[in-house]
DNA sequence: CTTTTTCAATACGCTGGCGTATGGTCTAAT
DNA sequence: ATTAGACCATACGCCAGCGTATTGAAAAAG
């Protein structure tokens, strides 16, 4: 389905995929508000012609990225979660996930901000309940009463998204690499028993 | 300086602190995007020719109001800091904050969505540091050395960040008043030594 | 009661994005 | 080699927001 071709000028015909592509990018630099489908269209150097052949309008676009990456990022967290045996070594591990994988990051971050948009919201929403789940799930296995346990996975969850919003904006004022780990570390040691 | 006016609609003339308050208003409302000139002047009754005369353009309302708000914020903040005595209920108090003053929060978050424009990044940068001093300043007082209170701050402010952000947008999927209060009992029993 | 000053209306041009319509070109299959 | 379908270009029209320029009205100052 996808093509060959060499820079991102010189294409030779896109498939709906390759626009979604673009749609990520474009949402990783420039916020939701930058997947246009005229700047797209340049970026891949072609006119919106093309695009509206794909898809019936922007929203569409919208839709179909979000819905794979959405698939794509409930798998790869999936993945890491189950991909460690002991309890409390897997919470350690989900929690330093944060430094890891950075672009994951930049596109959750975006689309947080954007969660007003309806397209978005119930995305985000299926998305937040699903880490959720298994957050709290992991901390059942660490001994945590149902109760606590979803409580616990809320504020966790909830402190990623806050530090997101936070580090992926402000990237001046970040902390070096030493620090964030020693930031995670203590995380780690308050949030799990 | 203001006038008297009855409705938002049928008003005498505007000064330039009207034209913030409008800003704030559609801020709350419609975030950073929804502070857009024609929009505010129909809102106010009035036209865009108003608003020339007051602003030189956009941005120059968006900053004289953000600079506004910043102050008010941060005094607020310092009173709800400084107006407990005892360390422990200091902070317990600070936590419960999140339940109320409900516009505050509002605005608070809808800046929050629009940290990338650097007029709002400033500012947002400046407010959170605040914060995290106070709140690290309140963690030294109980105990915890000058290094960890800071983490700790950090920690329990940006989980405060990432809990507006989710219970802002998905109001749908709100917790009662009765479950949320249990969630900062929660976050209090965990995150206050 | 003039004269300034302050505030507002009208009308204009510009930009950037959306979406449509139509025709053209390349490719793959017949 | 022809044809059908997949992909793209061009050229529209539309809308919403920004900012400017000019004129007008209403207060306030004199």
């Amino acid at each position: 389905m996808a093509k060959v071709y060499s820079k991102q000028q010189d294409k030779i015909r896109l498939s709906a995929v390759d626009w979604q592509d673009a749609a990520l990018e474009a949402l990783a630099e420039r916020g939701v508000q930058g997947v246009a489908v005229e700047p797209l269209a340049r970026k891949l150097g072609v006119t919106k012609g093309s695009f509206y052949w794909h898809y019936p309008n922007r929203d569409a676009l919208l839709v179909a990225t979000l819905e794979r990456w959405e698939n794509q990022e409930c798998r790869a967290f999936e993945e890491d979660f189950f991909g460690v045996e002991h309890p409390r070594e897997r919470m350690c591990e989900m929690f330093r996930r944060t430094q890891r994988e950075v672009q994951s990051h930049v596109i959750f971050c975006a689309l947080f901000k954007a969660v007003d948009l309806p397209v978005v919201g119930v995305v985000m929403q299926r998305v937040s309940e699903h880490r959720t789940d298994l957050l709290s799930r992991g901390f059942r296995d660490l001994g945590l009463d149902t109760d606590e346990a979803l409580k616990r996975a809320r504020l966790a969850y909830l402190s990623y998204v806050g530090f997101l919003q936070y580090y992926q904006s402000f990237k001046a004022a970040r902390m070096v690499p030493a620090e964030l780990a020693d930031y995670i570390e203590h995380v780690i040691q308050t949030l799990i028993p």
